[in-house]
RNA sequence: GGGCACGUAGCUCAGUUGGAUAGAGCGUCCGCCUCCUAAGCGGAAGGUCGGCAGUUCGAAUCUGCCCGUGCCCA
């Protein structure tokens, strides 16, 4: 409702400055520093008295007078030195949100792709993982909610490096046959396993130089695709893959589709587009130098037309492999649908809702299958290290000719998670003098550094049990644990989202840990006490109210004439807007802060109006209406940033 | 050496794209459970927005130069 004022308001007045003023500035709307000032304020006057050559206080003078009435605006005011302060009309505003029935979703039928996670899967998933996959399933989320066609994919690294690594260790460190390794599998935590396996190779490639011929071997092996070394890759990779997906269920994190780089080998995905780029002259041949023999895209196609830096970036080595650059690039052709290639699909996972993982295979499928792919716009959520291949990435789809696609492929990046040195602390991971110096300790899979993802998450169970347990002792252990786990996930969730995309996360547990102030259970506690008030009301045999039938414009003005419910409800109001302004600024840590925002108004509320013992009739229905209100509110933010709503705290 | 970020209260961070008196949580201090759950609420203290210059009606926000930190590329 607030949003579409907003636009109202700024469609009226962009009009009227076009035709009164033959400006189109652009109407920008702020929060007046008061509130006592109104609801919405416009600095327009400001921008235009410099063109003008008039008085401020003039120009929005006579901009108020040529827009006249707006409707659902009660009065415009000039203030200050020129801003105009707009007063909505309550009661229309009130009774427009009572009767607003799920609006807008402005249904479009582009797809947009969002790519995230990728974790190698050769180990347990860390928190830096999760801090991806929150952000990224957060922001499907957010894109779902306002009506996008979202498709979720999960890239699997499954022919790479570190997988060979991880095999590596069971056969030439540990000695284990494929068999051996599948009885592994079938035990406990064989992530964990594979975490110090992976930890161990890598330190053993440190002590004895040579055993990296292994590591070339087992590459060779993998993607010849056959003998026990690939077997080993493939056994790792899937059990692992299946891990991940399980830790990041337990966030209420799901896939569409997972594109294996097996298949991109296989279906020969990377000769078509090494076709194309060769075709189109976007990589050449390089004679000389230092890159002799290899393809190479030239720098000047990513690094703007500044002639100084020479290096360009070697796609082809001169032994004939490809990099991982283009590889992805092939990848993000397939993406956009510009390959002229697709993958075959099998079905991966069910999960408990119905919902089917796909998994790319190289096997045409007898039965029908979804397609995947050929999306209008592409989030890549990958971390910030990654900036620099990802503007290759893009520098390729440019170098093709495809410069839409490119302004439509959108790294969406974000900082690392590191460790705090009390984190460490708490770890016992000893500090090198070197590390003292740090403001933090950066997560290595390689060394076997950093905090599991879901140790963290059984962590934040078991301190939010001990909770539940004293509160609600009267509940069987299994209703405790249900209701403590959506605490915990809603703490972690939360807590990786409410820092913007751009701040480096010092991970540390006493803050990870925490249920009190700015957290995900602040939410959450204010969600179940709006519905505790609705639920105590039909215990005492008292009915909801029929919003719609006993408050109209009338009794609302009347109710909102009180300034602190106003404010409140105006508060409540805003969750389309915040959802929106996120989307375009792409921070889902703007729609977090605006769940903790309307939580607090929430308890605001909660705290200055009794609502059960409100002696007159009118003023509880409509209290009782504000309540529903909230708590639809705060459901649907919650439901956005993938948060459970608990039964009860 | 080049590129990209960042520097805001004791600590951790926001700051709606240049607007009115710079905000929140934690921590500290004081207060609130006879009342819909105290995982809550109210109040207090706490700031040269790293520094200097510039752009203009107006700068935490834009530009330049420094200082400091992190990441990436050679």
């Amino acid at each position: 409702m607030y949003h579409i004022l907003e636009k109202t308001i700024q469609s009226a007045f962009r009009e009227k400055v076009r035709s009164t003023f033959g400006s189109d500035a652009d109407i920008t709307l702020e929060q007046p520093r008061q509130t006592s000032f109104g609801e919405v304020a416009l600095p327009i006057a400001f921008q235009l008295a410099r063109a003008l050559k008039q008085n401020p206080k003039k120009i929005a003078a006579d901009l108020v007078e040529a827009v006249g009435p707006i409707p659902g605006v009660a009065a415009m005011e000039i203030a200050g030195n020129g801003y105009i302060n707009i007063r909505f009309d309550r009661g229309a505003y009130g009774a427009a949100l009572l009767n607003s029935v799920a609006a807008e979703a402005v249904d479009s039928d582009e797809k947009i792709i969002v790519e995230h996670t990728n974790i190698n899967p050769n180990k347990a998933a860390h928190i830096g993982h999760l801090r991806n996959a929150v952000l990224g399933d957060t922001f499907v989320r957010m894109l779902r909610a306002v009506g996008n066609k979202v498709e979720v994919q999960n890239y699997i690294d499954n022919t790479g490096v570190q997988v060979a690594d991880v095999v590596v260790g069971f056969h030439f460190l540990e000695h284990k046959t494929p068999a051996e390794v599948a009885a592994l599998i079938a035990e406990n935590r064989f992530d964990y396993l594979c975490w110090d396996l992976y930890a161990r190779t890598s330190q053993y490639y440190k002590d004895n130089p040579e055993a990296l011929k292994w590591r070339a071997e087992t590459l060779h092996s993998i993607e010849a695709g056959h003998g026990a070394l690939s077997e080993l890759g493939h056994l790792v990779a899937n059990a692992i893959v299946k891990a991940h997906l399980a830790t990041m269920l337990r966030l209420g994190i799901e896939y569409d589709v997972l594109p294996r780089e097996s298949e991109i080998l296989h279906l020969k995905f990377w000769a078509s587009a090494f076709e194309l780029l060769k075709e189109r002259k976007a990589i050449y041949f390089e004679e000389e130098g230092k890159n002799k023999g290899c393809w190479v895209m030239p720098a000047s196609a990513f690094r703007g037309s500044d002639e100084a830096n020479e290096d360009s970036k070697v796609i082809v080595r001169s032994n004939g492999t490809v990099t991982y650059v283009g590889k992805d690039i092939a990848y993000q052709l397939w993406k956009f649908g510009l390959l002229g290639k697709d993958f075959y699909y099998e079905p991966h996972t069910t999960y408990a809702d119905g919902h089917q993982v796909w998994a790319s295979t190289a096997v045409p499928q007898a039965g029908p299958t979804p397609k995947f792919g050929g999306g209008a716009t592409v989030y890549n959520v990958i971390d910030v290290r990654q900036s620099y291949l990802q503007d290759v990435v893009v520098a390729g789809l440019n170098a093709l000719g495809y410069n839409h696609q490119a302004d439509q492929s959108i790294h969406f990046s974000y900082e690392m998670v590191a460790l705090s040195k009390r984190c460490c602390a708490d770890l016992g991971i000893p500090l090198t003098p070197e590390d003292m110096e740090k403001p933090y300790v950066e997560v290595s899979g390689r060394k076997g550094l950093g905090v599991k993802a879901d140790d963290l998450m059984d962590q934040l169970i078991d301190t939010a049990l001990r909770e539940v347990a004293s509160r609600h002792a009267e509940d069987t252990p299994e209703q405790q644990r249900a209701i403590a786990t959506e605490i915990a996930m809603g703490a972690l969730r939360y807590f990786l989202l409410k820092f913007t995309r751009t701040t480096v996360i010092a991970f540390d547990f006493q803050e990870a840990l925490s249920f009190e102030g700015e957290t995900g259970p602040y939410i959450q506690y204010a969600t179940v006490r709006a519905r505790n008030i609705l639920r105590k009301l039909t215990e005492r045999g008292e009915a909801i109210p029929d919003f719609g039938a006993e408050l109209n414009a009338e009794a609302m003005a009347a109710q909102l004439g009180d300034e602190d419910a106003w404010q409140i409800l105006l508060a409540a109001s805003k969750a389309e807007a915040a959802v929106e302004r996120a989307i375009a600024s792409g921070e889902p840590a703007h729609v977090a802060r605006y769940a903790f925002q309307l939580a607090q108004s929430f308890n605001n509320f909660y705290h200055q109006f009794p609502i059960l013992i409100e002696p007159d009739r009118n003023r509880k229905v409509f209290l009782l209406w504000m309540t529903s209100f909230f708590a639809r509110q705060l459901e649907r933010t919650l439901a956005i940033l993938g948060i459970a709503a608990p039964a009860y705290m």
